[in-house]
DNA sequence: TTTCATAATTATGTATGACATAATAAAATT
DNA sequence: AATTTTATTATGTCATACATAATTATGAAA
């Protein structure tokens, strides 16, 4: 019977071009995945593994090398390699820089963060504290009650959110966040969003604080997304 | 005055042990960062790499492999290896893995995709075609008017919400929620929540796509938070 | 026997040399 | 001039050796 040939191209490409290193590092991380091995587990030795998948020791160690490059697998010295619970953003940190991502993918970062902060109105109001209230407050009193015509303070802006993610409780996002920032800055800067970046302050920090100390998620929602609107008005036309 | 105990780890780890590889890789990376240096560029041989540096080719090698996993480089045989444009979370899939990360993050990863989806009401707004209108309507179609006391259906849940980030425009984030899903599933399903999900819906997928296309993005937060309410109830006590 | 210092062992880290392989450039042939 | 063939080049893989750090085993002193 006759396949196509374009089925039996499709076939064949499955087999993969994959290098060696790919192959075993796929084997690796499907061992890895595998629920009978757990964190803190430890793997076979470099030799053991060069021995029972036939290959050199430089073909696992480069495999292995991955693997720990991506925070799955930490190797000491005699103990041979662990598996670890991987820090998902903590390698991230390298490749999210504006010089190296594409104009594209840098605005969508840039609207990333916007979703995130109009989003996680639900995880501030159930988990913030009293004193992170005071905290708010400490960090917005030198900011004028009518924030229009003030200019875009970096440093202020970011004590000002970064408490917020604090207060949110998730420290993943958290590091998201911190890796966030710097493109976010950059692309603001940058020529990159057509439409200039008003001065225009909606809603200012101070009046966050006191939607967060008076109001809802509902109305925090809101109003965040009215603070950050020079932002997004920049983003649609 | 006292340093909160992760800023003090932060310096320590400045100072850090490095490995050779460490050290290399390190010097590599502020090389790429620099902005002399842009998307398409080759750096210098491996040899040269050795001589410039003054270790192995081993070392380097191990080096580069590193900047290859994280995406920031591409070695071709004979060309040496080029400068890319990261895919920021294309190498991510592989420690997104719910059996390799600990409970805190998984709960964490489940909360950051509903504040994605809460947040994100802006960009469907200002994205949206009619054609994906029908499309949605298509996906829920065959759902009943009132949600309440159907079954949570995995397939539907993924086909129209991963319709919702296509429409967002954002690749990135696609991405990132292609990624968040499997864990976010298993969270659900799994004993780590202490309350039971509740069977309950308050706002169905239709009503969401009625508010879509009549509503405003106010509205749809609103709508979004109270349709994913199920599992807000189930992070907060 | 217990304790501590010392030595042996082990597995990863680094260095070196060699050859395979694929991509490119150079040369040769038509 | 165009196309094929050959040479060159740089990464991919293999093998071996030694350095280094961590663990374990050993042995001496209390």
């Amino acid at each position: 019977m006759n396949m196509p040939a374009e089925l039996i191209q499709e076939k064949l490409k499955g087999i993969e071009t994959n290098s060696l290193v790919d192959r075993v590092e796929a084997r690796l991380v499907e061992l890895l995945q595998s629920r009978q091995l757990k964190v803190g587990d430890s793997i076979p030795k470099e030799m053991e593994l060069a021995e029972i998948i036939g290959v050199s020791r430089t073909v696992i160690r480069e495999a292995l090398l991955r693997l720990r490059t991506m925070g799955l697998i930490e190797s000491k010295k005699k103990k041979g390699a662990v598996i670890t619970s991987p820090d998902i953003f903590g390698n991230l940190s390298k490749s999210m820089n504006p010089y190296l991502l594409d104009d594209n993918t840098l605005r969508e970062v840039f609207e990333l963060r916007l979703v995130l902060e109009v989003g996680m109105a639900d995880l501030l109001y159930n988990r913030i504290t009293k004193k992170d209230i005071e905290e708010l407050r400490t960090i917005v009193q030198d900011e004028p009650a009518d924030a229009g015509d003030r200019i875009f303070n970096v440093n202020h802006e970011i004590a000002f959110h970064g408490k917020l993610y604090e207060i949110s409780g998730n420290h993943t996002m958290r590091k998201f966040q911190k890796m966030l920032l710097p493109v976010f800055e950059y692309v603001h800067e940058s020529g990159l969003l057509k439409k200039p970046a008003s001065r225009k302050k909606f809603i200012s920090h101070r009046g966050l604080v006191d939607i967060l100390e008076n109001g809802s998620p509902e109305l925090f929602r809101n109003a965040m997304r009215n603070h950050l609107d020079n932002h997004f008005a920049r983003l649609f036309e």
